[in-house]
DNA sequence: TATAAAATTGAAATTATTACAAATTTTATG
DNA sequence: CATAAAATTTGTAATAATTTCAATTTTATA
């Protein structure tokens, strides 16, 4: 994706477009890997060498609060975030740590009694992946 | 469950029956709201007020290690702690933070690839309870 | 009982995240 | 263009869950 609808995506969810915004929205684009705080500083610190960790968690923050990312809780350690917000399976290699994308179960049926509203859910696969086996 | 059987099957798991790894098994046979190390220490302390923190996490791991609970990572703030090892789904509300346990999905059919082993599966639903609503 | 092994404890270290106020940048306005 | 206001970014400090670790206490064993 170009910066310009990158721009324009951000706008349309009422983001201003600022340098770091579209930094940290390109590296969860291009970078599938459910990446933690700290790895998005690691990478964009060095062609950003102001950038702070505050403005990442206030940048993940708000696009997660505008739709624009979600966050994933399989690692108990830290928080990952996802540009893909529509629902898919996250699958979690406790070998090499990676996360994996896998499509989201048909029908997700589970029973609950009346008057317990789903707003969300979240389904977290543990165990070895193709590369660890 | 009486303090015998207790007794018994921690020792069946290879688990010395201690005080206090009685009182911590008690307590989330009991109490199967999923508590946090924080609330098992503030039921407990009173009852044996020589307890500390520490010795919690290091029962809870080791009751993990052996079989004899699990890890409910569904509160990205704390580790919940559940003597249900079985399979089951788990709802939190955002409301007033419970959790609630559900039956598991009957078929969980998540398309893998080859070579991807599942060793544990998670369903975490997130909403409002029928409390809260 | 004496000794070794296991369990418990409390303090300190670690670490992810949040709070907050100051500094900087951007935008709006005269 | 100059300046004020608003928004954003930044760095430091605070918070809080968990882990580490060495010392102490308890339990098992010879």
């Amino acid at each position: 994706m170009d910066a310009l609808s990158m721009s324009n995506r951000l706008e349309t969810k009422g983001i201003r477009p600022s340098v770091q915004r579209l930094e940290i929205y390109e590296y969860l684009l291009q970078h599938r890997t459910h990446p933690t705080v700290d790895e998005i500083f690691e990478a964009l610190h060095s062609k950003i060498p102001t950038l702070s960790k505050t403005t990442i968690y206030n940048t993940l923050s708000l696009f997660v609060e505008k739709g624009l990312a979600m966050i994933v809780s399989i690692d108990e350690k830290n928080q990952r975030y996802d540009a893909c917000t529509e629902p898919h399976t996250h699958f979690r290699c406790h070998c090499c740590g990676r996360v994996f994308d896998f499509p989201f179960p048909r029908a997700l049926n589970v029973e609950l009694p009346a008057n317990f509203v789903v707003k969300q859910s979240d389904v977290f696969l543990h165990g070895i992946c193709e590369n660890c086996h």
